[in-house]
DNA sequence: CGCTTACGTTAGCATAGGCTTACGTATTCA
DNA sequence: TGAATACGTAAGCCTATGCTAACGTAAGCG
């Protein structure tokens, strides 16, 4: 859970973490996205992982990642638990309304 | 929202929250609960006051800090848009739970 | 006024963390 | 087996962070 909320600090990871939401990718697919070194990303998805916010599937030379979002279940419990569910159901509306919309609108 | 992850990330100040969750609290109530010293809590509450975590309110040489749940509030919306609704779900039902047992079981 | 109380702030230190460059490693293919 | 590919890892640097000890400050009180 420390690990989760400190690997969630840093915006790059949110972003990487939004790039293998739906679907696996590669290191240096993700790596491509930004401007960082290889490496770099590289770093950053070992803390992810050993954050267990993503998996790996090794193909091969290539490895793909895919998130793992039961990674984010203790720190998303603890959030609602010290929101109260009350406060807690709004952002989850606001979220559901963008889960909902992002499926209505699949990437062509 | 970084901000915020980022003071979620240390276990002292997510227990610092926890303690001025319901009431407000002064430094010192606060950091009689610690082993650390009044300084080093001093400095974690101005790292979640920046995160817009908690709220302070003066009263002569006192000053009383409470949570602010709302900070949260960005944060948590990314979890669910990142998890999803349906996953989230179960995370919001654990969190209620214990929100319910906690208030129908209130400090004596 | 001074003293006390309840803080914040600073300096200084040690550790952690992110980045790049350079290098090591496993797999694939000719 | 040798070259190419796709990675991880290590070294080194710089900044950020958490801690303590010491000091600064503002409010209340005699």
């Amino acid at each position: 859970m420390d690990a989760a909320a400190r690997a969630l600090g840093e915006p790059i990871r949110r972003e990487i973490l939004g790039l293998v939401r739906d679907e696996e990718r590669t290191v240096g697919d993700i790596a491509a996205a930004f401007t960082v070194s290889r490496p770099a990303v590289s770093q950053h998805l070992r803390v992810l992982a050993d954050a267990e916010l993503v998996t790996v599937r090794n193909e091969g030379t290539r490895r793909f990642y895919r998130a793992r979002p039961e990674g984010l279940a203790e720190l998303s419990q603890w959030m609602t638990e010290m929101w109260g569910a009350a406060l807690n159901d709004l952002a989850v509306e606001a979220g559901r309304e963008a889960w909902n919309s992002r499926k209505e609108t699949p990437k062509k």
